[in-house]
DNA sequence: CATGAATGAGTATTCATTCAT
DNA sequence: TATGAATGAATACTCATTCAT
């Protein structure tokens, strides 16, 4: 990738992430072009260079998204660790990112009415394998006897829904940092798992304010 | 009440019912009075006689809804039961309510940005007395010791969250019926917050599919 | 059909005249929905009401052009005259169809690279069905011996052409009247015919100007 | 010229042959520079080297396709032949040329509107000159007595347009060869003008297909 | 010379909204 | 009350044109 490809590859990010905050805040359907373009300081002709209309933008970006989310649980699910600091890292990270990019990583309600049947396979392939990430965490920790058993896909979908839903009420005003937030988020989502709450999580939980 | 007026509010709650369906399923932007008025075999005309324009709409159906569930979460509340059995109760309304109205509470994220001020603030208000509903019957199990110590608001949005969240991934043709589904969504919410879960909850959350 | 009813089928059948003589005069391609509602003193947005987009304006208006031209050949067919007459009258009135109206029969060149398969199809249906009139025409007249043997749909084909290609040459200011000059191309186009143009066919063709 | 300018005029050549072809097929309105780079494996840009904009490369086109018929017509009005037989030689060409380029030499309709008025003018004088060739020959015809008399111009653009038309109903896989068709189409157009058509030409017109 | 990138003006299309009937 | 019709403003999208490299 020459120095050109490399350019044009930054702008097309820069783009994609434009969308995404735009999207997220206005709903796709809510959302112009024209506010997309203005964040970057463009004009909306400049974006149909790089995108075939605004569909295209709104498949380009949620896989974008949802590479990079899977990327990043890889790197987790590689580390060394125990299974429950693996979980743990795998909410922080995923609140963190909610928080940080104004978007759950599958948050966009239901964009897929505006996408072809291609695209929406394509995007529900990469949810899954995110998901599927989260499950082999569950199923280790079942085994290892630190979870209690039950239905796993009951469970990730009930932990990523609240996470997903931070970006809803999280307010960057707050008293408490982010690390401080996702941190307590972990240990109350830990408990719906853990075999002994009380004895297998230390810190955390102790406090009286939100928002 | 006379039998015109009757007449004109069941009318008036149709189209809201049918607006929040569709506004649920497109986003408010993506969402055309066309298509609201199409699902009750009307004209777009006709839904102006009802409502003054496109947000009054989305008022009305978001202060609707929200009335409602302060309706039902009140009954809970007042009703003979242990704290644990009305938490439980309470998510158990909440996610078959989310289910059936394939609408979370407060989904349909951020609509606000099409309302006046003084419609936000009303809607502010309904959704914090719901939540604040919630937070006292959480604080209530904390006195009584059948809940854990720790901040009440995340907990709560936690719930919320993951409950909303349904809403995403629940599908009509699961091997679960709609009541066992909410019977094990309460089960793994509520040891969020139990002191001791494994004595303080039996029954729920033993087996393994979704979907 | 009641009242409302024509008054719509009225308005339709003017904006596709509108959309005929403008995309006539710029092609398709380059005649804007702007051009067709200044014409009739409309907004874009009227013509929306009535053609879904401009692909369906252009398709109503070619199969509304020709249903009237069948319609027209064939009270010609039905008519009691010889064969040379009913010839001659079918010439007269499809030269004079496209002086007036600005645009051949199925001028508008190539305009099908718009149009889906299905509307092809359909368009050539109705012009096959025009031209088969035509070639049935030739036919009774060479088996009645006054036509000469030959390839039927090239006579046929070189006849319309020298026709539509009238609204490219024809000038409003000429001399001659419509009449005068329709009769005159009747004449000329019967020779390629005739079997003994000079006996067969009296007046027509004496003079010498054009333009 | 050099070899450079050569170069470049070979390069000009083709792109104004590209540019016809795609004017034809889809008119001047509808037809985008990008069609026409496209079909050359250029980019946009670089047809502005070559012509000022896209009237200029319409402009250009249509001079370059007539002066070419002016040349090609003149070498047969020089020839050594009898009139019929350089007419019906007239004939050949314009067809095949018409076949061959899927253009007529006047054919894309009405462009004049995107020209000036100069640009109009000279394209104006080049058609004259061709048509009036085409009307010396008929003059000279009726002189030698083998021509009807009457109104040259009418027949002229009789010809020229059941001629051009060819292009609209023309297809590759026909069973009878370019030269054939041409062939027949000389038979009959000649019959128009001929005095006593069945002695004076020999051969063409018995068969009984097309396309 | 040619390309990739960007602009801006024009055009197609949608849709909330109004209104006469 | 409800509908068909129309408007106008916003928005998606195209494309001729320019220009730095």
């Amino acid at each position: 990738m020459n120095l050109r490809e490399q350019k044009a590859a930054h702008k097309k990010e820069a783009i994609m992430k434009a969308a995404i905050s735009v999207f997220t805040e206005k709903g796709y359907g809510g959302a112009s072009l024209e506010d997309v373009a203005q964040k970057l300081f463009m004009t909306k002709g400049a974006i149909y260079y790089y995108f075939k209309d605004k569909p295209d933008l709104l498949y380009q970006s949620q896989v974008y998204l949802l590479q990079k989310s899977n990327h990043l649980i890889s790197e987790i699910l590689d580390s060394e660790s125990t299974t429950i600091e693996k979980m743990k890292k795998a909410i922080v990270q995923h609140t963190e990112y909610v928080i940080n990019e104004r978007s759950g990583f599958e948050s966009m309600l239901n964009p897929e009415s505006f996408l072809t049947i291609e695209q929406q396979n394509e995007i529900l392939r990469l949810k899954n394998e995110y998901e599927s990430k989260f499950d082999k965490l569950i199923e280790k920790g079942v085994k290892e006897g630190v979870f209690i058993q039950g239905n796993i896909k009951i469970v990730r979908n009930l932990l990523l829904g609240a996470m997903n839903w931070v970006m809803q009420w999280y307010s960057e005003g707050g008293k408490k940092s982010k690390a401080e937030l996702s941190d307590m988020i972990a240990f109350y989502l830990l408990r719906m798992l853990l075999q002994n709450p009380d004895e297998n999580y230390v810190n955390g939980g102790g406090d009286d304010e939100v928002q």
